[in-house]
DNA sequence: TGTAAACAGTTGATATATCAACTAATAAGG
DNA sequence: CCTTATTAGTTGATATATCAACTGTTTACA
């Protein structure tokens, strides 16, 4: 039997992940807002002065992507960071008034992002993917 | 109604993707091979002398990153690069012995990461999982 | 209560990614 | 043929990722 690397489901989720990154990059170049970046926006659009903490685990990332990240927005003048009072070692994070002026912008583009994606899906449909991604993700987890 | 960002079958594919691509490198750590350097080799254990050109256009990457790679693998001494004689802009890329004993060791390592990535799963739902896909990408790809 | 452990963040190293600008070589057309 | 366009590859800039080592803080517990 021949040896296809490529026939593989999981370099196949990989590449369509990076296919969806492209196209979402795409849409928010204008905004000058990465994909990652527009995840960082979207969690304190819906909630100002949580920690970087909070951001790396609910964005599953690790905590030096999130510094790095929150790095990049703050420079760009979306946010900006104030040391927790009650706990020093924390940084809470707060968005300025263009960081909140960006949201009127763009979560409608990622509303409509989001209609894209699963254009022509019915709702089973992407419930079905969920739930045959979850068990790839429980298989490579549970070890 | 609240706008949650996370639940998002595009954020999820790439989520799942990252872990996916965390479980391959650990089983690749031993042998010094990233979950992408182990792509490049695989094209190479399939078939030697082709060009960075003909691997980024079957890797579906950037010339860049396979520039990059194929410079990291030849440092590692797993293959080496011939410029071709009958196109000198192109490269030709071989293996070295390093590299195919290498191939001897990863090659069942990764059909054994296949199988653990799809333990449970039938080829019916695998088939599935991948049609969905599909729907997903000609989504984002049809501009 | 004083030391050790745990925790939040930062920073450096390395590896992908993408895009853009560049070199060198080849192909295509008039 | 000779100019022009295309192509293969390299390199630099920027943005994620991960891991590891490090700084400060806070907590735990002996």
């Amino acid at each position: 039997m021949k040896y296809i690397p490529l026939d593989n489901i999981g370099v196949f989720i990989h590449t369509i992940d990076l296919e969806i990154t492209n196209y979402v990059n795409n849409r928010l170049a204008s905004f000058k807002l990465t994909s990652e970046q527009n995840l960082v926006m979207a969690l304190l659009w819906e909630q100002e002065g949580i920690s970087q903490n909070e951001i790396s685990s609910k964005l599953n990332k690790d905590k030096a992507s999130i510094a790095r990240m929150v790095s990049t927005l703050e420079k760009k003048g979306y946010l900006r960071r104030v040391v927790c009072p009650s706990d020093r070692r924390s940084v809470e994070i707060y968005l300025t008034a263009e960081g909140r002026k960006l949201g009127t912008e763009v979560i409608p583009i990622n509303k409509e992002i989001l209609q894209v994606i699963t254009r022509g899906m019915t709702i089973e449909e992407i419930s079905e993917l969920h739930t045959l991604l979850i068990k790839i993700r429980d298989n490579v987890n549970q070890l």
